[in-house]
DNA sequence: TTTATAGTTTATAACGATTCTAAAGTGAAA
DNA sequence: TTTCACTTTAGAATCGTTATAAACTATAAA
């Protein structure tokens, strides 16, 4: 993803481009695989990667304008914490609770043959498959 | 459900039968359809239930007293607040976000064709599949 | 019966993730 | 320079959950 990308990502999300937002932006969105995380992973990465500091609001505040904004997913995980996923497209994920990491899978190696009619009056929005992975 | 196997769940989990207990025993597990609570809710149908009085740490530890025996199930589900199930077979659900409700689907009622093979060392432990409703 | 004792309930404190707040900082425009 | 809207930040507040410790209860030994 070029530096022009990062500049688009925070202007879509109604950020302008401080330091710290421009740090955020780039350590997510500057990479070619799909990047799982929760706010604290986030902050302790950005600390060992830049030299800037990151108030928690900070990156609370910027990650959710991002998520607001369709370029960051939310990932429902057991646990207390949120997870983030840089994968906006549908797809589903493995789960490894030894080292509570999320695996990408895509929409396409997924195939379900048979799923009940939806409740009367509803539609379904979406179908998310969670595979649970033991050693 | 018969009286007697409120006992046994209360037995079979470590705990005395007092009244508190066989108060929650009863609710959760006297019914013909799967029950699906939070700690919250189940509080507050307790109260309107029954005359007695519950501590939210009565509810909290009996819950889990009943899930560590596998009695009951936790559901992840987007939100901060811990969704139990009286349904501790291997099952699906819809969740209608507008409710906040979950209906149970049948494990049998789900086929899946395709999935991918599980990352290096790893198996599969289970499949959950969750599909979020809209009107 | 009393007493001992293990287990239980309860109110409240502590905790941890997240959100809110208000003060200090920043930078572009006037 | 001064202004002013926006931003960052530290710390307070919130909320679901868990821990703690004191009061209560039931059973059984003395
Ligand atoms: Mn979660
Ligand atoms: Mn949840
Ligand atoms: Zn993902
Ligand atoms: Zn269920």
């Amino acid at each position: 993803m070029k530096k022009i990308d990062i500049f688009k990502k925070l202007r879509t999300s109604g950020l302008r481009p401080t330091k710290q937002r421009v740090e955020i932006a780039k350590f997510l969105f500057d990479r070619d695989k799909t990047f799982h995380f929760t706010v604290e992973s986030l902050n302790k990465l950005l600390e060992k990667k830049t030299t800037s500091k990151f108030a928690l609001a900070t990156i609370y505040n910027t990650v959710h304008a991002f998520k607001d904004a369709g370029h960051l997913s939310e990932v429902e995980v057991r646990g207390k914490k949120t997870y983030f996923d840089t994968n906006v497209s549908n797809h589903h994920h493995f789960y490894d609770s030894e080292t509570s990491e999320l695996i990408d899978i895509n929409a396409n190696e997924v195939v379900i043959q048979k799923i009940p009619k939806a409740p009367n009056g509803k539609k379904i929005k979406n179908i998310e498959v969670f595979i649970n992975l033991k050693n």
